[in-house]
DNA sequence: ATAATATGTAATCATTTGATTACGCAATTA
DNA sequence: TAATTGCGTAATCAAATGATTACATATTAT
């Protein structure tokens, strides 16, 4: 594949297939052959995905003798919540869920 | 430029001229012109930047005469916040924030 | 009517991206 | 020791992306 050039958590995160990744890996480890027989594309295909993952910080890769067990490494996520984050006002929907989260905690403080 | 492919909100701010372009249009509407000024690259650049973001429902574009008027929909990014969401308890910081703000509203609370 | 302005669009181009097949190599198993 | 397994990597390719210049068109100002 060709060089890389821009590398970070927007550009990782674009991609279906690596957001995919990242779902199955959030909870539990697995290797790459694991990862790989969930998709239709390729190892090597994969392999690369992973790589782009690892290379921003979302994936750390653990060697266990001939497999390599990937975990996803979540906290870049933060930046783009932060980006998101200053422009909460203009959308509802996390505003609303966290408002109703608040209400909640609220009500039970209330009864005690 | 090539047929557009993808075309979704996560690969839509996953450019960072795009990001910007939000960041400057989302307070005030501006028309194509003044957007392109605050850039390097050329007028058709910016042009192509904003009808990609307006397929994907984050720039609503209102023609005034010969200007066009484009102004930031941010709704989308509801999308990109309940992805990350999900994965919420893995990163430190939203949640960091969040159960600061719950803790203050529950002291709050207990001190009526 | 003519010039200037605001913009879209087409042609073109270099680069990046995402994928494939083929191969190599270290670790494990038989 | 020989076969199998779990990967990485190189060569290659089609398509997408991001940008440019040149041109067209409608609106507004002179």
């Amino acid at each position: 594949m060709a060089a890389a050039a821009r590398r970070d958590v927007f550009q990782a995160i674009a991609d279906p297939v690596r957001r995919e990744i990242l779902g199955l890996i959030a909870f539990e480890p697995m290797n790459l052959n694991a990862i790989a027989e969930k998709f239709d594309i390729s190892r090597p295909a994969i392999s690369n995905h992973i790589k782009i993952l690892s290379e921003c910080g979302m994936v750390s890769i653990t060697q266990q003798g001939r497999e390599r067990y990937c975990e996803a490494k979540l906290d870049p996520l933060g930046e783009v919540n932060q980006w998101i984050d200053q422009y909460s006002q203009f959308w509802s929907r996390r505003f609303d869920s966290l408002n109703s989260y608040i209400n909640k905690v609220q009500h039970q403080n209330k009864q005690k």
